[in-house]
RNA sequence: GGGCUCGUAGCUUAGCUUGGUUGGAGCGCACGGCUGAUAACCGUGAGGUCGCCGGUUCAAAUCCGGCCGGGCCCA
């Protein structure tokens, strides 16, 4: 049963309402439930456990649920698990200053359990408080269900993956350079480091050559640069580049010879400077040279120093690079090259060791000074200056990281890299140039990955090693229970979920020993867990509980479709590609839309220092979910979203108009008991063309709107359907309609009217359901019956034999023509209450002429014209009556003369009108009949000639002249000049 | 510094692939009108160096090159 919807629209009533209404009738649960064989697999990319969402996260989610409730409408069934990302340093070190800890010590001596302990529990109160954010998005997913990276099963899926890559060869144990922070005491990844402007010494640094190695002689130097003298100390070579042009110039002053590149001469400054030659660097390969501290850092006498060549070296500074494999990323790869011995005198916390010799025990960026005043002293101090310079810090808590040369467990992506190019030209990328450009262009620079990292809270990496050097993988927890040496201990844990999560991190499973199959001496677990990469890495399968659970694998893996943010290239979209790659030798995903940041309204990022940070819930609380919803998924997906207050009010002010929509047909309807089942066989012979013409209007919509989710133009449907409710539905279908609204009697007209609206309104709460899940169920609620909720109801299909082009375009014209009208009307102050004598159209347009032949009732009607006539030759009219303006198909001309009829009807529609808003002040009911009382002087009789059609308008059982004697309510109106009384009384039935 | 990407009225944008009538539209704004959806609706108007510079061309918002600014990622 229809009920009257009164007030505007208020959506924290309405979300409030429908929520509890979902809650009480349990709605998630029942279109989970519905039987359909068609699955969808989708994979949510698991957000991080930080305990608030953003902006970002926001759209993000409202992005997959508009999707994902799309794609339940359409009869998928749809794999709706939400995952988290729960493990990890952030969390260590949140947890780390909530127990005002300092370092690594601080967390041993704590106890190894306890921390771990602390951090489950952060995890899971940060993932619940998320959750809840989450849900106030109406975001639809299996909440109580959520796939969680702390998950035995989930740990175990890591394991086998783990195991399978060593079993291909993919998994490595290698000494490597990587960024260090020494206050976490880890390797971090690069995404984990933070770049900042810091200031550091810039020093000009003589490295002496041996003289047997070069024809000049004695007394020559080369010439290196750096910003690290820290790393002076693990100097084991210099690189020049091969192809730039050198030079040795001889330095009068001080009788020295100084080899540098020619374009950086000019840092030598005004000095008493002769060039004795210039060569190719190429020439300098092999030339062997006396390490600066040899003295100081006695363990330098073990090397041997030589020039080197690598293309990566510029010429800036002095073209000379001074090498510590132990401390760079590409002093590294290029000392591997050449076989370089990997020096790395510096311990895990940033402290010389014992090898740095004098400088032992002195943590390394507090060395500089002291090494550089060693350099002047020795007189090879060439200059020294500061500089200014961006520097990477730990993004967590800020210490400047360093690289250090350390063991790590690496996965040979390259090894795989051609695979995962092969592999991204199969998946569809949405935009296209996400995985053509940008994506494609990442992979083809893949390096390995380093998944080992030496903290606590994180997945413990299965590998348990001997002295012997024999290693095991382990691959699963039964796997594991049959190796270990102790097994008392394992049956209790294995027996209850909570006990079992904290079985498998650390320190438990540290404990836990194994035979050596090949020497029988015992086996320890190495001591590291994973970057939390490799957890989200390995989601797909691990969501399905694979390998534990195959056949629901093999049925729908690889997922369907995932969207992340633009960042993921390199992170989710990356991870899980080579992790994919490694074990299965394909994509786990097919579709992938990237989507893109939210930024401010000026279009910078978002961020606390900037105090330009929104959050949802603001938004939420001003304007509801569904508006911020609806100005969300109105954004192009892949460009970032700047976000304005002003975009949601719009946003908002079409939600009203949607409202106002919705609300506008239904007192009629009730009044009139319109049946919701009215067939279409009922109403067909009597639709109109304005009937037919919203109908193809709306299945032309819904056709276009699936064309687009296609491809996932999700903006284009949003936006197509706020011009469907405005333009079509609101500005030019009600206004047409409305007169066949007010038909009292029954009549056929007026249930077709009826009917299409209806319809129309029905259709248009299933479009938008997935968009505004709470307005758009407010609405069927009282609309239709037919399903319990919007949401069980299946998405409309197009019904092709209601679109009609040619009626969409004549439609068109005439609203054309009428625009016009309105103008040539305005500019002659001919009110639209008084109807014109003629309309005249003068047009060579054949399209027109048939569109105002077909549609001739509606032209005249929205014009208020008695009769329309074409000239179809160009001849122009002109007189005092006539007033013309230009369009876009020809010429239009009004007739204003002024005949009886036109007199009367004007005062007629005038007295109405006014009578109307007279009615309304009182408040009075639509089908409330009254008495009307009209004193009229000079225009009375012109009045009595229009008394029936007045009266049937306002419904009234008659009208009293001359007096307003016994009216309830009386105003005094002036109308073209003339004073007139009115007056109404109700009348009680 | 590199890769990718975005840059059209105050805001959101169409047009750009396949160059060609005065670059459209909605919101907002100003003024006028309407008033049985009224926080709706109609009309008029103001508002654009199509980020900047250069090139190709008879002709460039559109094609090409460079630069500036924003974003993500990398160095």
């Amino acid at each position: 049963m229809l009920k009257e919807i009164k007030g505007g629209y208020n959506p924290h009533n309405i979300e409030s309402d429908i929520e509890q209404f979902w809650q009480e009738n349990n709605i998630y649960n029942k279109v989970r439930k519905k039987k359909t064989t068609r699955l969808f697999f989708f994979v949510d990319g698991p957000p991080y456990t930080t305990g608030k969402i953003h902006m970002g996260t926001a759209w993000n989610k409202i992005i997959k649920d508009y999707i994902l409730r799309y794609k339940t409408m359409c009869g998928y069934s749809v794999m709706d698990r939400p995952g988290w990302d729960m493990h990890g340093l952030p969390i260590e070190v949140k947890v780390e200053e909530i127990l005002n800890f300092k370092s690594k010590k601080n967390i041993e001596e704590y106890g190894i359990d306890r921390f771990v302990e602390c951090c489950i529990n952060f995890a899971i109160k940060q993932k619940d408080l998320m959750t809840d954010q989450f849900k106030r998005l109406g975001v639809w997913m299996d909440w109580e269900n959520p796939y969680i990276s702390i998950d035995p099963h989930y740990i175990e899926t890591a394991w086998w993956t783990l195991k399978e890559s060593y079993h291909r060869g993919i998994l490595k144990e290698d000494v490597g350079v990587i960024n260090w922070c020494p206050r976490c005491e880890t390797a971090i990844a690069e995404s984990e480091v933070e770049y900042k402007d810091v200031s550091d010494p810039s020093i000009y640094v003589l490295f002496p050559i041996k003289k047997e190695d070069y024809t000049s002689g004695d007394n020559t130097f080369i010439l290196i640069w750096t910003t690290t003298p820290w790393t002076i100390p693990a100097n084991i070579a210099i690189a020049v580049n091969p192809d730039l042009r050198y030079v040795e110039v001889f330095d009068k002053d001080k009788g020295r010879r100084i080899i540098l590149a020619e374009n950086c001469i000019s840092l030598l400054g005004s000095g008493n400077y002769d060039i004795l030659r210039s060569f190719s660097g190429r020439c300098l390969e092999g030339i062997r040279y006396i390490h600066p501290l040899t003295d100081l850092v006695q363990k330098q006498n073990d090397f041997d120093h030589k020039v080197i060549l690598a293309d990566f070296v510029t010429d800036e500074n002095t073209g000379c690079v001074h090498i510590a494999p132990g401390h760079g990323e590409e002093d590294y790869s290029v000392g591997k090259k050449y076989d370089l011995p990997i020096f790395c005198p510096v311990n895990e916390e940033g402290i010389y060791t014992e090898d740095a010799g004098k400088y032992k025990g002195i943590y390394v960026k507090k060395a500089n000074n002291e090494i550089i005043e060693d350099l002047r002293s020795k007189g090879l101090l060439f200059a020294k200056e500061m500089i200014n310079h961006r520097y990477g810090h730990c993004w967590r808590c800020k210490t400047p990281v360093i690289y250090l040369a350390t063991s790590q467990w690496y996965l040979d992506i390259p090894a795989v890299k051609e695979i995962m190019l092969e592999e991204i030209k199969k998946v569809k990328w949405y935009p296209d140039w996400a995985g053509s450009e940008r994506f494609y262009n990442w992979v083809l620079n893949a390096k390995e990955w380093c998944i080992s990292r030496q903290r606590y809270w994180g997945i413990p990496i299965p590998i348990w090693r001997c002295k012997c050097g024999h290693i095991e993988v382990i691959g699963g927890i039964n796997e594991l229970k049959g190796l270990i040496n102790d097994k008392t201990g394992v049956t209790n844990y294995y027996n209850n979920y909570d006990d079992l999560i904290r079985f498998l991190h650390r320190p438990n499973i540290d404990r836990l020993k194994m035979r050596c199959k090949v020497c029988g001496e015992e086996m320890s677990r190495v001591k590291d867990v994973f970057d939390v990469w490799f957890d989200s890495a390995i989601a797909s399968w691990a969501t399905l509980n694979f390998p534990a659970e195959k056949d629901l694998f093999e049925k729908i893996w690889p997922a369907e479709f995932i969207t992340e943010g633009h960042d993921q290239t390199r992170g989710w979209f990356y991870s899980q590609l080579g992790a994919s790659s490694i074990v299965f030798g394909r994509s786990p995903y097919k579709n992938v839309l990237m989507h893109g940041f939210v930024l401010d309204v000026e279009g910078n990022k978002m961020s606390k220092s900037l105090r330009n940070v929104v959050y949802p819930e603001e938004i939420i609380a001003k304007y509801g979910t569904d508006a911020l919803r609806f100005y969300f998924l109105s954004n192009t997906p892949w460009e970032d979203l700047k976000f304005s207050w002003d975009g949601v009010d719009s946003a908002y002010r079409t939600l009203n108009i949607i409202w106002n929509v919705y609300k506008f047909p239904l007192p009629y309807m009730i009044l009139d008991n319109f049946e919701p089942d009215t067939s279409y066989d009922t109403v067909k012979d009597h639709l109109k063309e304005e009937d037919r013409w919203i109908l193809s209007r709306l299945y032309n919509l819904i056709k276009s709107i699936k064309e687009s989710l296609e491809s996932y133009n999700i903006h284009t449907t949003v936006r197509q359907i706020r011009r469907f409710v405005v333009d079509d539905l609101s500005r030019w279908y009600i206004q047409i309609i409305r007169p066949r609204t007010w038909i009292e009697e029954e009549n056929m007209d007026k249930l077709a009217a009826y009917y299409t609206i209806f319809n129309v309104l029905v259709d248009l709460t299933k479009v938008l359901a997935p968009i505004i899940p709470y307005l758009a169920e407010f609405m069927y609620q009282n609309l239709c019956s037919k399903e319990e909720s919007v949401h069980l109801s299946s998405y409309p299909e197009v019904k092709t034999e209601f679109i009609d082009d040619t009626l969409e375009r004549d439609m068109d014209i005439i609203r054309d023509i009428v625009e016009s009208a309105a103008t040539a009307r305005n500019k002659s102050k001919r009110n639209l209450r008084w109807p014109v004598k003629r309309l005249i159209i003068s047009s060579n347009n054949e399209e027109l002429f048939n569109a105002v032949d077909r549609l001739k009732d509606i032209l005249l009607r929205q014009t208020n014209s008695m009769d329309v006539e074409i000239l179809k030759n160009e001849e122009a009219i002109a007189g005092n009556e006539i007033v013309s303006v230009d369009f876009s198909r020809g010429r239009l001309y009004l007739d204003l003369e002024m005949t009886d009829e036109i007199v009367s009807e004007g005062y007629a529609r005038e007295i109405i009108r006014r009578i109307q808003q007279m009615r309304k002040d009182l408040n009075l009911n639509v089908d409330d009949f009254i008495t009307v009382f009209i004193n009229a002087g000079k225009i009375a009789e012109l009045i009595k000639e229009s008394a029936d059609k007045i009266a049937e308008e306002v419904r009234a059982d008659k009208i009293l002249y001359e007096t307003t004697e016994g009216a309830d309510f009386v105003k005094n109106w002036r109308i073209q000049d003339n004073k007139v009384d009115i007056g109404i009384k109700r009348i009680d039935k």
